[in-house]
DNA sequence: ATGACTAATAGCATTAGA
């Protein structure tokens, strides 16, 4: 099966090339973030025509994940395990943001997650951010007592190493690769979880993102935030890795684009 | 250089993204 992250930055913006993708490219599983649309907004019924079943949780405005099916492949479609994780946003009373879903997928467990980008840092941004992640951890040692096979796909907004940057000077002050914010990254490997690409791509220059300003794409000043971590019973099953980073060069394109892992089986 | 783009919601700009 062939499981895929894909930040989309919206889902009413992004839908045709969305569906593109899908078709083209016939991910087993999706997981989108930034739908950045509420419940009762989301196009099921478009994607349905093209065979896949979907769960999602949204919010108004921004943030919102969903996971796609393939039901051609898994008629069932995806299970929910849980949404939410528990954790408030870091505006007064404002409650939790939609960040996380999580599924059952061919006696697969995954979860998709929109991590808080953490900017300005320092500051209450950047401190959602780091308790975002701790209870994360929190959630992902959950699943991994129970020694079930599960991938912890989405936009993470870390960049894990200064070889996974165009530039680690230029992006020094960013919240995305702060000490902090990678330390919490490596907590989660330390923890035994595989970082798919990285594995696979272990000397860098893989990019996942590029920045809509200053010519960031022509000049492929780009970075890797989107990742997939692996327990060990897939792990053992991955055989290939990809980032389908033509859609990044299309029209009304994603600032992200797609990146997925194949596991036998 | 704190800007350059893009999307969403409500403006006739602002917030957020990364």
């Amino acid at each position: 099966m062939k499981i895929a992250t894909y930040n989309i930055n919206g889902i009413k913006a992004r839908l045709p090339r969305l569906k593109e993708w899908l078709e083209e490219t016939r991910p087993t599983v999706a997981c989108l973030q930034e739908i950045k649309s509420m419940d009762e907004n989301f196009p099921a019924g478009e994607f349905e025509e093209i065979g896949y079943k979907a769960i999602w949780h949204g919010q108004k405005s921004f943030n919102g994940v969903a996971i796609l099916v393939d039901a051609n492949v898994v008629p069932d479609g995806p299970v929910e395990t849980q949404r939410g994780l528990g954790i408030d946003g870091p505006k007064e009373g404002e409650g939790e943001q939609a960040r996380y879903l999580e599924a059952d997928v061919n006696g697969v467990r995954i979860a998709c997650i929109y991590l808080p980008n953490g900017n300005p840092h320092p500051g209450p941004k950047f401190d959602y951010k780091l308790a975002w992640m701790k209870r994360l951890r929190e959630r992902m040692a959950e699943l991994w007592a129970q020694e079930i096979p599960a991938v912890v796909a989405g936009d993470y907004n870390v960049i894990p190493e200064d070889k996974d940057v165009w530039s680690p000077k230029a992006m020094a002050s960013d919240a995305l690769m702060q000490p902090e914010s990678r330390d919490a990254y490596f907590r989660l490997l330390g923890d035994g979880w595989t970082d798919a690409v990285d594995t696979l791509n272990p000397r860098g220059g893989v990019w996942t993102y590029w920045d809509y300003q200053a010519g960031a794409w022509q000049r492929d000043h780009g970075f890797r935030i989107d990742h997939l971590l692996l327990s060990p019973e897939l792990a053992d099953r991955m055989t290939a890795v990809g980032v389908d980073k033509e859609y990044r060069g299309r029209e009304k394109a994603s600032d992200h684009t797609p990146v997925w892992v194949e596991i036998a089986g």
